[in-house]
DNA sequence: ATTAAACCCGAGCGACGCAGTTGGTTTTTG
DNA sequence: CAAAAACCAACTGCGTCGCTCGGGTTTAAT
């Protein structure tokens, strides 16, 4: 799970298309000029997603994009999943088994990013585009009660 | 939050210093070759550490650093926010008010990175470095039983 | 058939931040 | 004093990101 402006532009392309969704398909050029995105940009990004099946295009004049599936049916995960490339296993990150295992004690926060990576594809995976175009944000997540630590304080971060 | 492999080098380096937590303060020297971080490296990242008032430093011969407060009092969130400077307000993430508030119907997306950048920083924060040390981990988050949306089946994401 | 609108593709570029290096200076112990 | 450590500042490869450029190819309107 990248997470760079890559992604969320190719979210925010998404939610303009899911918006603007009428009888015709909506051009790139539309969805260029609406975000201010750079159009040969939006080309790439949708090249992207229309690979992995999230879209589906019409050529010709009159021509654009449609989404494949509902817009409630379109997560946001997937979206970042098909624009950004699966990261590039840093150190010990994913990697599957090697160097990683090898000194385990060097690898104690190995459980930390995993878990990290899971709550964030979580956390996307539940917002779908209709979620984010009538602003009903995240099936939302409480704390566990039973939770030890993790005082509600947090007087940290400006 | 940032969260790039710098951040990730800081909580690996904390979590060693808290370790090996003893009488006598942890040089530097000593968790970059446990750690395999250059030395000169980890100095940067401790001198925001520092600033920070994460850890407090020990100058001369035989000294080194020690964890200003313990290690079930230092949250991982804070850690990353030490090192990592707090994000370039890409196109209107943040930066106040500008830029963004002008043409809502572009926005649409600036409540979901909020509410993402919220849940990130909820789960970081609620992992100390004592949890990461016992491989206790995450006061686990649990879904909100009343969520409309949502399907548990998620086919997708290689 | 012509033309224009739209998608498709690949090479390349400027800027930025990360990871690391060099080369010092202070401070403190022995 | 000499050695060990924290401190400090500047600089440098290098990769990636966001984006441009210049071509295509396919389709539909006229």
């Amino acid at each position: 799970m990248k997470l760079s402006t890559k992604g969320r532009y190719a979210v925010m392309a998404m939610v303009d298309l899911a918006r603007h969704a009428q009888a015709k398909p909506v051009s790139l050029s539309d969805i260029a000029t609406r975000q201010e995105i750079s159009l040969s940009y939006l080309e790439q990004l949708f090249a992207r997603l229309r690979r992995a099946g999230l879209v589906k295009s019409v050529r010709g004049p009159g021509g654009g994009y449609r989404l494949a599936r509902g817009s409630a049916d379109t997560r946001v995960s997937e979206i970042i999943l098909a624009v950004d490339e699966p990261i590039s296993a840093t150190r010990c990150t994913e990697m599957g088994a090697t160097g990683c295992r090898a000194d385990r004690s060097k690898c104690l926060t190995h459980d930390l990013w995993e878990e990290l990576g899971n709550q964030i594809h979580l956390f996307l995976s539940s917002v779908t585009l209709l979620d984010v175009l009538e602003r009903k944000l995240a099936p939302r997540f409480i704390e566990a009660p039973s939770a030890a630590n993790a005082e509600p304080s947090m007087a940290a971060a400006s």
